[in-house]
DNA sequence: GCCTGGATTCCG
DNA sequence: GGAATCCAGGCT
């Protein structure tokens, strides 16, 4: 299988991004078909992504080959996955926001509890549960069979006309860069929800702060 | 060292 | 709309 598209130049990570639509992620027994996706640029450019004031320990793997799994927490609670693109030293990567689990969907059900069908990857965290992976996952390879993940073509074709695009979800910086690509009207796709700051706590948000 | 706020999810 | 719950990264 050729995956050498994934390390484009990181000026092209948003091609990257739209071409991994309807590719296959298997893993602990769960295989899902990827319905969204959002792309980070690199160090520099883009402000979004956590790569971008150079590496640090936590995004070293980013800058690391393409095809390895960079996996993030957040919020204290929940974990994020993300394909590395582009070319070493780079940093760019791929954020899996959701997919259509198609096969596995018994242990994925039991991963995920008592929800329907559609959301049991519809979600950056929750895709995660489905698979059933973790920290452990980070900087290994989902291109060789070496890590718990699995990476493959799609087995039914997307057609480009139902690919839509619009901003990142979430995401407070650069929120007018359209780089969230989904398939358009598949109702795993998570629900766009745009950046809210949270409320300020703590006496001097009380003093005189409109609440808004 | 301290402090802020986050590529989220679930519940009220 | 807000809480849950941790830590990376920026700043003092």
């Amino acid at each position: 299988m050729d995956y050498s598209w994934l390390d484009a130049p990181a000026a092209a990570v948003p091609d990257t991004a739209r071409s991994l639509l309807g590719w296959e992620l298997t893993a602990g027994g769960v295989r899902i078909r990827l319905t969204e996706v959002e792309a980070y640029a690199g160090t520099g450019e883009d402000p979004a992504s956590h790569a971008h004031r150079g590496p640090t320990p936590r995004t070293r793997v980013m800058f690391g080959p393409a095809g390895h799994a960079y996996t993030y927490f957040v919020f204290g609670m929940h974990w994020c996955l993300n394909v590395v693109c582009g070319r070493e030293g780079e940093a760019a990567a791929v954020l899996l926001r959701a997919g259509e689990v198609i096969d596995g969907l018994d242990i994925a059900r039991k991963r995920r509890g008592d929800v329907a069908d559609r959301d049991l990857a519809r979600g950056p965290a929750r895709l995660v549960v489905a698979l059933g992976i973790g920290p452990e996952a980070n900087g290994t390879s989902m291109i060789d069979g070496t890590g718990p993940l699995l990476l493959t073509p799609p087995s039914r074709p997307v057609d480009p006309a139902e690919i839509a695009q619009g901003p990142r979800v979430g995401v407070a910086a650069a929120h007018d860069v359209p780089w969230r690509y989904w398939i358009a009207g598949d109702p795993t796709v998570s629900p766009y929800r745009r950046h809210v700051p949270r409320r300020r706590t703590g006496a001097s948000a009380r003093v005189g702060v409109p609440t808004t």
